[in-house]
DNA sequence: GACCCTCTCTTACACCGTAAGGATCCGTGC
DNA sequence: GCACGGATCCTTACGGTGTAAGAGAGGGTC
């Protein structure tokens, strides 16, 4: 109709995606919905992506990418290289919950992504750790992430249903509600239980 | 059209449903191409589900009411309890990979499945554990799995696209490509990543 | 036979991803 | 100047989705 033009980009493409998906969930994000965001028709997203796989993959690079983790210890010291990026994983995967599902998902493959990988294993290898065993030791650690998050973001404040749902029975889930009372499933719960983890899978991976 | 009673029950619709996630993949399932699988329409399937929600909840809770643990040491053993349950969790979400992606989006809060937990925790309990860290422990267990399979049938033989894609750089991703000459991704791999990251996590929880 | 409840179907609506092709704009070469 | 060509945007259309609304058939009970 105005076929004006809008200095469209694939960036801001992916960028009024990633908008899109943080505020009304990721089921909300169309493509129709996307260039309505853009002013612009559906159709034209075309010009920019080959389908909306493409689009998704873009939101999970673009995640990815974000993710810094800041450790400037000595080189050595890899299990809190580790940590530091657990922790920079998670922080960035809560940013984006709707986006969660999707790194699950589509595991990235982009350079950069991988690149990341690359350079965290070849520090293990520097430890003298195998190439094998330091990617699963980093598969290991990602995978761990990625799983609590999917958990956390799923009964985090704002989503359906807690697990404090209704009245938890008392008599038949006496532990159950008894951890309910004691903050299962509040935001410094998913903290704790994301430190205990990580505390007790990185010296265990160290053998 | 033919109007003949099918005898239809919720637990053959369930059945079905789960036949053609296990067969086509999660995204093929569909209202009406589950009619046709059971020789009704779409709407037909409405009088037993009130909508696809509760289909892919009905899925959940049936995968995940086939766990069955089997472990009868002493029942102070709660790590050897945990790593059993982790080992016929992880067998049986390996058995449906379609349904992997909705357990881990949408954790089951059946009556059943909320027993399991119980129980589980109530086990911990018993070696004086409080329930709250109790529940962040089975959690902990639960979401690692989770996190893990869905990694592991993601780049599971058949699945588009194997890590090993195309030829891998061996200048800029040396430790990758030695990683993967050495067995990265295969059936094997996995079953080893599993098995390093649970040795790794289950002392961990012990504090 | 009359009734009602259970089961099934038909129709319809609003949404989705995207294939195909037309319209407009703009930079470049003549 | 002007024509051309590619980049950008739009329109239309097709087959798919979940599901709301209501019609109609089957079988059990009075």
């Amino acid at each position: 109709m105005t076929n004006k033009r809008v200095g469209l980009t694939l960036d801001k493409v992916l960028e009024a995606a990633l908008e899109v998906v943080d505020r009304d969930g990721i089921e909300k994000l169309s493509m129709r919905r996307l260039g309505a965001e853009l002013g612009v028709e559906a159709m034209t997203l075309y010009h920019y992506l080959p389908n909306k796989a493409a689009l998704l993959d873009g939101l999970v690079e673009r995640v990815v990418a974000a993710v810094r983790p800041s450790f400037d210890g000595p080189a050595g010291e890899w299990p809190q290289h580790l940590r530091a990026f657990a922790v920079a994983f998670r922080d960035e995967l809560l940013r984006h919950p709707g986006v969660i599902v999707l790194i699950a998902t589509r595991p990235a493959r982009s350079p950069a992504a991988l690149k990341a990988v690359e350079d965290t294993a070849a520090a293990l290898g520097r430890a003298g750790i195998a190439p094998l065993q330091a990617l699963r030791i980093v598969n290991s650690v990602a995978t761990f992430v990625i799983g609590h998050c999917l958990a956390e973001a799923a009964t985090t404040p704002g989503h359906p249903e807690q697990v404090t749902d209704d009245v938890l029975d008392l008599a038949t889930f006496p532990t159950l509600a008894a951890a309910v009372e004691a903050g299962l499933g509040t935001p410094a719960d998913h903290q704790a239980r994301f430190d205990l983890a990580l505390d007790a899978l990185l010296p265990g991976l160290c053998h």
